[in-house]
DNA sequence: TTTCATAATGCATACGCATGCAAGCTGATT
DNA sequence: AATCAGCTTGCATGCGTATGCATTATGAAA
């Protein structure tokens, strides 16, 4: 690396010292407008640039923001991603990406954490309680997303979480789907062992009964492509027996679902069978697919991380990890068929 | 933050001094195994973790690369930003990720410079020759992804590229549909700004002429999922002047095309308009769409930027920008008609 | 035993910047 | 004219680590 230009080689030129570099810099901090001005000419005709690496030795803030994914096929972490780098850098922040399946998070932490980051976004992976007290030791935020640490009985959460309401959207689809007339519905899962599928499996298994239904048929897809489009397979190739409708777990799933009932066993959507989602990425508005689904709301779920991350901790007095939840609403696309009763919805609404 | 634990702590419990806790940790250097040994102890004792910032201080290394992107929207990219930042761990290289539109490169290319990073990848946007040259000037290699930066006559490219061989793919649609029989082939340019872009044009405008047919119609899409709808309205809504196949920039913009001919004009594909896609991300393989397209080898254009990276420029003798062309080939699927020709296909190639 | 090469260790310093402190300066008030 | 408050400025120091240099310990060779 060429030798840099640094705040001494300015003062020099400007006849100021070192420091006045620095507060010329620094906003808020006691300069003349007149040596500021000195300053900058200085600077630009050196081509000086602050040293973020050198301040953060000192102030103790990296300005980094640390982001855990574990994989980007399925269109709605991209989205994410984006939007989160977009906001964050308002504050003045910086993403670095770390990927990490469940299995390592302990590696990728380590590396997060050589780096002081100001604060760490999971959407990967659940932490570990032990990984979590690590970062409360360095006073380091971490923010869950999408993601709920399961938490002992009586302890507090280990880390704040986002993430939207996913039993009430699932609820939703529960009496849409009842509503538009359908008697056999399945559902399938994205990974068993996820808090969003738990809860969306539980809101929608709870309403159905409330309903007087019940699931017919479920399969798990692990929120993988190819895993669903095995877990339909499983679920409708018997003719016979088959599901007039389907609660996926996430639209990611939902679209090679589809791909399944229409292109392997030339069943007609929603004709014979009604496909609702979850997470309304992009793609589902798209004409091939059109799929009904549970909309997150991105934006405010990124709104409620950045405000997370804001909040300083002080190992000290730290404040409890705080876990917000968003409600989220139901898009109704055409890939489910809608009312067709006389009656009003509300008739199916238990007292 | 908590007064971290420094390598000063680290070394009074282990009863060493400070440069042998950083030689245990530094590899090559010369430790005993026995002092080495207590060193470690004694950090995971204290939960002990060297402090990357600091280190990059004194190293002027930081170990970051920054990548900007532009939109992640098209699957290719976040493709691309997965298998990167995976590939450069290997290499104990982190990413930090940057947002960009080719309207405000600069201000984030000060964000970047500021954090001193090892290198940067291009993926949004051609840089402008004079941030090229603040780059080479503080020793930062430039990898420009997918883009070719326009030199001047004489110039040298003011920085590195990898690119697959647009032109030669285009080339391959090209003898590919008129292969299939079709004889009014169109073409959905993406940026048109972009060498991307005019690289495919090229190429399968030039490739036509030698098999003798000439573009039929032409519209623009700018890479983006809208354009491309609007695109393929303006070029087939008249039914006495259709096109019978459609080579367009990008899948991303494919399916788009796809959405609109099938969903909005009725038309079968490739019944009625075979469609040719650019990039082959994994939603051209899906079911709704298998479209036939020409693919992007993302992990030889990967390494390539791997290796580009690690050329370490020496500001006193620079080696040279080099820009690196990978092969790209034909992917062919149900979204095409094959050939119905008896003779073989050599018989169409120009001698 | 002496001599020398090698390995291991500690000391001191520097990386580039922010910041507390004291000193200087300005202008307004008494 | 004297006093004081407020604003600027420079000096000196430290953030946590890597590394050149000198020193010591170790072992092999003579």
């Amino acid at each position: 690396m060429k030798d840099s230009v640094t705040s001494m080689d300015v003062a020099r030129l400007a006849k100021v010292s070192q420091s006045a570099v620095s507060r010329a810099y620094t906003p808020g901090a006691s300069v003349s407008s007149e040596t500021r001005d000195r300053v900058f000419a200085a600077a630009s005709s050196l081509g000086y640039r602050p040293n973020a690496i050198a301040r953060s030795l000192i102030t103790k803030k990296s300005r980094i923001i640390a982001v855990v994914m574990s994989q980007l096929d399925n269109q709605f972490y991209p989205m994410v991603l984006e939007k989160l780098c977009l906001r964050l850098r308002r504050d003045g922040l910086h993403v670095m990406l770390f990927f990490s399946d469940r299995n390592e998070s302990d590696g990728v932490l380590a590396e997060i954490l050589q780096y002081r980051v100001d604060g760490i976004v999971m959407a990967s992976t659940v932490l570990s309680s032990a990984l979590a007290r690590d970062c409360a030791n360095v006073g380091c935020p971490v923010v869950l997303f999408n993601r709920i640490s399961r938490q002992a009985a009586n302890e507090p959460h280990p880390a704040s979480a986002v993430t939207s309401d996913n039993e009430a959207g699932a609820r939703l689809v529960a009496r849409h789907l009842v509503q538009g007339g359908h008697r056999r519905m399945a559902y399938i899962a994205g990974a068993e062992d996820s808090s969003t599928n738990t809860d969306r499996e539980r809101g929608f298994c709870e309403e159905l009964a409330l309903l007087g239904f019940a699931v017919a048929a479920r399969a798990v897809g692990h929120y993988h492509f190819h895993g669903a489009s095995q877990a339909a397979r499983l679920l409708f190739t018997d003719p016979y027996n088959r599901p007039d409708a389907v609660f996926v777990g996430s639209d990611h799933m939902a679209f090679a679902v589809m791909d399944v009932l229409r292109t392997e066993l030339g069943l007609d959507i929603p004709g014979d069978v009604s496909v609702v989602g979850f997470d309304d990425v992009p793609q589902a508005a798209w004409g091939a697919y059109q799929l009904t689904t549970v909309r997150q709301p991105v934006d405010d779920m990124i709104e409620a991380i950045a405000a997370l991350l804001q909040a300083v901790p002080k190992h000290a007095a730290r404040q409890a990890p705080s876990v917000v939840t968003v409600a989220c609403p139901l898009v109704v696309r055409a890939s489910s068929r809608v009312a067709r009763l006389r009656e009003p919805y509300s008739s199916l609404t238990p007292a």
